[in-house]
DNA sequence: AATGAATGAGCCTTCATTCAT
DNA sequence: GATGAATGAAGGCTCATTCAT
């Protein structure tokens, strides 16, 4: 009878409500990466946290609001990561080599947030809108690439008309790809493609396949 | 009054369990296609139907078998299109040039299979795990790649080692990406690669990058 | 924790919707006769019910709905029990003194309508908009004072000008207010004119005062 | 984020308590005339105000004690216009007709007021238990009707049997309904008797109604 | 084979209020 | 005295599914 939804937990760090917004986002992460907008529950995240429902919606509105600051957090942990590549003073070839096989890797490593891309996608990027500053975050990606064509255009190794984005756009393609499409790709053709070795090597023939694409032949 | 769970409905054609099963599968792709399997609302695909909620039930079983015929019946919907293609007879590149972009041309122009299987990966492939006749389908698209490396090949001018598999796997991640994660590219990047002109292009563009992933070299 | 705000009830006449609905209706009424809309709480009513939670939005569609339909069963069932007074035939003084008496006991006989009446013009009238049928029960009550407001002026002892709906306006006035109000004037004046004795006297005095205000004079 | 349970609003006159509780007040009068004490929301009376959610609970202790002092207040302020009335030396006749049409008026000029009354009679008068200088306020109204009647029986004009206490009651009653009951007499019987033309001919149909209810005739 | 009626379980959200300084 | 932060308790409503014929 009398619907009573809340939960006992512990009072140990009340007070900061940067930890528990820290705390609900965590495990708010991985439901959604799990099962989406509409088949996350309010009440399964709260259950894996030391807050309460009633918190959620304290601090993030409604659900929505927390799945918007789920992918907003998503989205700046990931840039974060990403900087850590240095790949200044490489020749251009083995520096998009070495971007290609960096990007996979971390796209591998990050298999919650792919999720959570295709998730956005399939809710058409819509609760993207007013992320502002997600455009500085991604003009980064975009810069590593244009000073990599730039050299090598300069060099007369790439071809003059490569375009960064679009090899932006091929590089995130295949690296999403491998994570995002595993389970159907497996379904249809097997697993011998998602080994470790053979994602070793598959790395190498998609690195190898975006710097052919852009050498410049005489 | 009585809440919406019973619709009219014209009964023009019942006594056709197949027409009927029909006309459900195809609502019900849309519905699945646009809002997820747990996002969809059997109410509102029993709605757009000529039938009712009770049969979805007694010809599916649950919302889950629904889902698993929608996928199924989509699968073996796509392939039957993708055999239109002729590729006999054409010179290796050109017979992979044109592979790639008519699979280009055929993802964009049947986003709702691309978002289903995106959100079939979302759910981790379970529900492809019966579809048994499913590998036979997909064998024909790695029999046709197979083909055109094998004369590649032959004629010298595809590298010895390159693997029809990894082909397949790397236009489609290409064709793929393009559908599924235009919404996010698109929030991060701007919208100009997807003009109609800006998509030729890039048809191109990875065409060409796919073809110099491939060819043999001096 | 989990919530579920079922409650057990006997399943003895299951399969009578019509019976169902009433039962929900009765004790609707009630709870928001005393509670008001948005005081009334679904669950209580359902408490009192064999029925439950799920039965009300089934049947009503929400709370609104419920609202809806015990304000028009009010109204539905005030009516009929209006038309048991018979006054044909009575001379018009007589009659009107008839239907006054009549309307003061049947308003302090039916509190609870009253107080729905009175929450529903707090409302502004909003829910009786679709209540297409009520014109014609209304109707009903007019036409009995055309009657005797015909007959009294013909026979020369009502004002050729009275008006039957303001007529009908004042003795629903005097009426309603006796028993709306009761609880403020009682705290403001006392509790004097609430007797079963004073409020003989009352209904004679607004009798007499409704009779004088219309009779003609030479 | 931070859902609206707080609220900014300018400090400007802080540290004036009164000024807080008028502020309030104000609002709160109106939100509760409109939604009634269960559906008016503290949140909402706080955001139209300079104050905050806190502060109605410090200076009022909770919902039900705001409402209280509104209604008080709302008692207070109504009868101090009434005061302006001065029938003093007129014919009882004269003074009656001319009061009663003040009140029509007033009644019709105070819709607020109108519905609080209404409002808190729905509640049983449950929260004047505890006004006490209300019966000084109302002692007011009956005695202006004291001496009207007594002068009118003097004069031989008024009936010596009427009853100040229940004229006040039917004049009451009368402007109260033409106000409370407007919307749903409205729904039912149209607006004719509600266009400002004809509640002139209204007020003086009632005014002549309660005159003739008293006068004494030979 | 086919279907209208009914429903258990749980969902997201909101409310007035108290905690802690 | 004054207040920002936090919250227990419930509230209305919706979901896929089963009952009963």
């Amino acid at each position: 009878m009398k619907d009573t939804d809340q939960q006992v937990r512990s009072r140990s760090w009340k007070q900061d409500p940067e930890a528990v917004k820290a705390d609900i986002l965590t495990v708010a992460r991985e439901e959604f990466a799990e099962h989406g907008l509409s088949g996350a529950r309010i009440q399964q995240i709260v259950e894996r946290t030391k807050s309460s429902k009633r918190m959620v919606f304290y601090y993030f509105g409604d659900k929505e609001g927390l799945y918007r600051a789920v992918l907003e957090e998503a989205y700046r942990g990931i840039r974060w990561q990403e900087s850590e590549l240095d790949l200044d003073g490489l020749p251009p070839v083995e520096a998009l080599l070495r971007l290609v096989e960096f990007t996979f890797d971390h796209h591998r490593a990050n298999p919650e947030f792919i999720r959570l891309v295709a998730i956005e996608n399939i809710h058409r990027g819509r609760h993207m809108a007013d992320m502002s500053d997600l455009a500085d975050l991604n003009r980064a990606a975009i810069e590593t690439l244009e000073t990599i064509c730039a050299t090598g255009i300069a060099e007369g190794v790439f071809r003059p008309d490569v375009s960064p984005l679009i090899l932006h756009w091929q590089i995130s393609a295949m690296c999403f790809f491998n994570v995002a499409n595993r389970h159907t790709f497996t379904r249809n053709f097997g697993t011998e493609l998602f080994s470790d070795e053979a994602q070793k090597d598959l790395r190498a023939s998609i690195a190898r396949t975006l710097v052919e694409g852009v050498r410049l032949r005489p």
